[in-house]
DNA sequence: TTTGCAATATACAGACCTGTCTGTTATAGT
DNA sequence: ACTATAACAGACAGGTCTGTATATTGCAAA
């Protein structure tokens, strides 16, 4: 039995998942360029040799993190009870409070990785893109399911309002963003 | 005559100008941590003992880019005619897009440089505090003016619509900001 | 048992980083 | 003319970065 595991590269494979935890943490807490691969993996208690064997540079192991955090997104989102769309928009929305009374927050993850990285062709910024797209559609999908006579333009401004208000979480106060978030969602979508 | 110069550390030295210029576009357009000094000397043809004459550390010269930065700002808010506090209110705002048409623009220096200081407090993370303070004050004063009956609130909101138009023009499709900024402006504040 | 693979530890190359230091040149005030 | 200042050029120390190489251990399948 035992199931077959592990020819080649394993995606399941415990060091690799070690890695990546370990580089998410990191990462998001202390910023890309200022964590190093060593420091990443002697948090990990993996061998320099064990790294290199799962990602061919620090930037795929940057790629994965950021298509790691896109993809639990989505699953939380995925994972929303099905209601109205208005219920629906005004849940995911209300991710961004819940994501803020957790602490430790330190800003959106996509948002601080696209500022060290300006190229825009490069891996990271692509995978910042798919993200992107990803959930401006989701809510213009939603909003075109409302009745809203310009759902492309309303999900444009909730997305602004989304990273606004994220960044305000980091850089502001805290505590006010709940608030501002259910404001927000009011002021958009109301009596249109 | 030639009135009295530089005794010390004149402020307006035509090498600490050129390098507070050459790391201002550096640090914008490659973020801060991927940009050295040798760098920035080289490009300013500046001697690295020279630099450190005007600036302790490399911090210090962030802390310089971040205030000039607010400072700029600041004096072209100030130089923006006198009207009603909600036209002021539109031409503030308004900014936004002029900084997007004119190419270039890789996000607001100031949430890009948050993004790499992750303490809350450092002198960098200081600064960026005290810009964020007074773009929200100066909306706060003009929505009171007006007669907002929440004006702390919605100053909030210009604030995360801001940052977040910001960053959409750097990551998304900056054509579409300058309409997004009208429409956010009138949701928010038609509608309260 | 033998073979193959994943992981270990460690050392190294070559580049780059910040910051210090020495020494020279030019200019401007007294 | 003399002195102080600011800039220049460039070497250097000590550390960190990414990525490669070497050599060894443990395990699991055939």
């Amino acid at each position: 039995m035992k199931a077959k595991i592990s020819r080649s590269h394993p995606e399941a494979s415990p060091a690799r998942r070690r890695l990546l935890d370990t580089a998410t943490r990191l990462f998001y807490e202390g910023g890309i360029h200022a964590v190093g691969i060593d420091r990443i993996i002697a948090e990990a208690g993996v061998a320099k040799a064990t790294f290199y064997n799962h990602f061919p540079s620090k930037d795929e192991l940057v790629v994965a993190y950021i298509e790691e955090q896109d993809r639990l997104g989505r699953a939380a989102v995925a994972a929303l009870p099905k209601q109205s769309p208005r219920k629906m928009i005004a849940a995911i929305m209300g991710r961004i409070s819940g994501a803020v009374v957790a602490g430790g927050w330190r800003g959106c993850p996509f948002l601080n990785a696209a500022a060290e990285y300006p190229d825009p062709t490069s891996l990271v910024r692509r995978a910042i893109d798919a993200r992107r797209v990803w959930y401006h559609d989701s809510l213009r999908d939603l909003l075109a399911a409302d009745g809203d006579p310009s759902p492309s333009v309303t999900a444009s401004l909730l997305v602004a309002v989304s990273d606004g208000l994220l960044e305000s979480a980091y850089l502001d106060n805290p505590e006010t963003v709940p608030a501002l978030v259910r404001e927000a969602v009011a002021r958009l979508l109301d009596r249109r």
